[in-house]
DNA sequence: GAAGCCGTCTGACATTTGTCATGCCGAGTG
DNA sequence: CACTCGGCATGACAAATGTCAGACGGCTTC
C-alpha cells in the first residue's frame, strides 16, 4: 500500500541493526531472516531494555529494532535515551498490541517507525530501509486508530489517580498514595469515568488502558 | 537442563508441521528457521484459530505448533477439536504470557507440549521431536508456577460471576446476565474475593486473570 | 438413614463509592 | 484591573457494594 523506495543500497555499507525483544524465539528467528538480506546485518541482540541500551552504546547500530514491551524498560523509554546518546541511530518499534497512546508517545520520543508484528519479514526489511533513509513509517491501521482515539481528555491529576486505581485498590488507599482527601479522589475518578464514557472507575481504567492513556 | 532424545529421525519421513500464530512476523520467521532442520517440514500455516483447524484437516500434520492467543479461537480450544478429529496429530502450545491456569487447561485438552516464546528455535526444534516421539514436554519454569499457584479454589458459579464482572459492569447487570438475584451475585463476588485474598471484586478479577483461573 | 459438609441462593445491614454544589487559585483576555 | 475559564480541592447526600446470618437441597460418611 505504502510506497517504499527500493533504491539500491550502498554495496559496501550494509545497514547495521540492533534487535531487542524478550522472546528469544522471535528475536533469533528475526535475526536469521533479516540477516539473509544482502544490505542488512544484525550486529547486536538484547532481551531487556537496559541490555538494549548497553548493546547500542557498544555497537552503535544504524537502526534499532525494539519490541514495545520488554522487562526493565519499555521500547519508548529506550528510544528516548538513544535519541540523546546516539542521534545517528534511528529507532523502529515493533509491537504485538498496538495501543493508540503508545504510538503517540513513541513519536514524541523521536521514534521513526512503528509497526505491528503482523507484518511479514520481507515487509519489515523494506521498512527498515525506509527508516534508515531518514523517512518515517507508521502502520496505516495503527495510525488510523490513534487518530480516531485522539488525545487523552484526562488532566494530569485524573490520569495519576486513575493509575493508582488500576489494581482495584479502595479509595482510602489511593487517597493516601496520592496525598489527597478521599473526597477529592472520588471526584477525579468520577470525572475521569464520565470523560471516558465509563459506568464506573474500573471500566474507566480498562478503557484508558486500551487507548494507551495510562 | 532437560534431556531430549537426540535419536536419528527416520530419513525418509520428516516430521510434518502446522504453524499457527497471528503474528505474521513470528510465524514466517519460525517457518523459515524450522524448515532449515532436515527432519522437519512446515506443511501449513494459519493466522487464526478456525484457520488452523481448517489447515489441520486439509494437511493432517504430525505436530501442530499453536500460539495460545489467536483471534477466533485460542490454542487450547483448537487443541480440543484436533484431539477428537486427528488423534495422530500431537499438539504443542507456544505462548508469550504463560499463565498457570492455561497450562492446566492445555494439558487437560490433551496438549503434549507447552513452552514460552523465550526458548530458542534450536530448542524448539528439539521439543518438537520430543513431542512427535510421543513424549510430553512442559517448560520447567511454567510448571513450577502452575504447581505453586495450585488449583482454582473457586466454584463454578463463583468463576462464572467473576467473569461477568471482568469488564467492570455493575452488579445489577451481572445479575441479569447470570439470571441471579443481585444479593446472590454480591455474595459470590464477596466469597471469590476472600478466597483470592483480594480487597474487592476488581482486585479479585485481576488476580484470577493472572493465575489463569478465569 | 442420620449427621455433617458443601454449594447454591436470599434479604437485611453497614460500609464504600459516585454525584453534586461549592470555594479557591492561576492563566488568559478584554 | 475586572472578568471568565479551567484545574484543583472539599464535604454532604444518595446509590451501589461488601458482609453477614441463615434456608434449602444434594453428597458423602459413618
Amino acid at each position: 500500500m505504502t510506497s517504499v523506495p527500493s533504491g539500491a543500497p550502498a554495496p559496501g555499507a550494509p545497514v547495521r541493526l540492533l534487535l531487542a525483544d524478550d522472546e528469544h524465539l522471535i528475536r533469533g528467528a528475526l535475526a536469521a531472516l533479516l540477516g539473509l538480506e544482502d544490505d542488512l546485518v544484525v550486529v547486536a541482540e538484547a532481551a531487556t531494555g537496559p541490555e538494549a541500551l548497553a548493546m547500542a552504546r557498544a555497537h552503535v547500530p544504524d537502526v534499532a529494532v525494539l519490541d514495545l514491551q520488554m522487562p526493565g524498560a519499555d521500547g519508548v523509554s529506550v528510544a528516548t535515551s538513544l535519541r540523546g546518546e546516539l542521534p545517528g541511530c534511528q529507532v523502529l518499534i515493533v509491537t504485538s498490541h498496538g495501543r493508540p497512546g503508545h504510538l503517540k508517545r513513541a513519536l514524541a520520543a523521536g521514534v521513526r517507525g512503528f509497526v505491528p508484528k503482523t507484518v511479514s519479514a520481507q515487509r519489515l526489511a523494506e521498512i527498515i530501509r525506509t527508516v534508515h533513509a531518514g523517512n518515517r513509517y507508521v502502520d496505516p491501521e495503527l495510525a488510523a486508530d490513534a487518530i480516531s482515539a485522539g488525545d487523552s481528555p484526562l488532566t494530569a491529576r485524573e490520569a495519576e489517580v486513575l493509575e493508582f486505581a488500576a489494581d482495584g485498590a479502595p479509595v482510602a488507599e489511593i487517597a493516601e498514595r496520592a496525598a489527597l482527601s478521599p473526597g477529592t479522589v472520588r471526584n477525579y475518578l468520577s470525572s475521569a469515568a464520565s470523560k471516558l464514557g465509563a459506568e464506573n472507575r474500573h471500566a474507566a481504567v480498562r478503557l484508558a488502558r486500551q487507548r494507551g492513556w495510562v
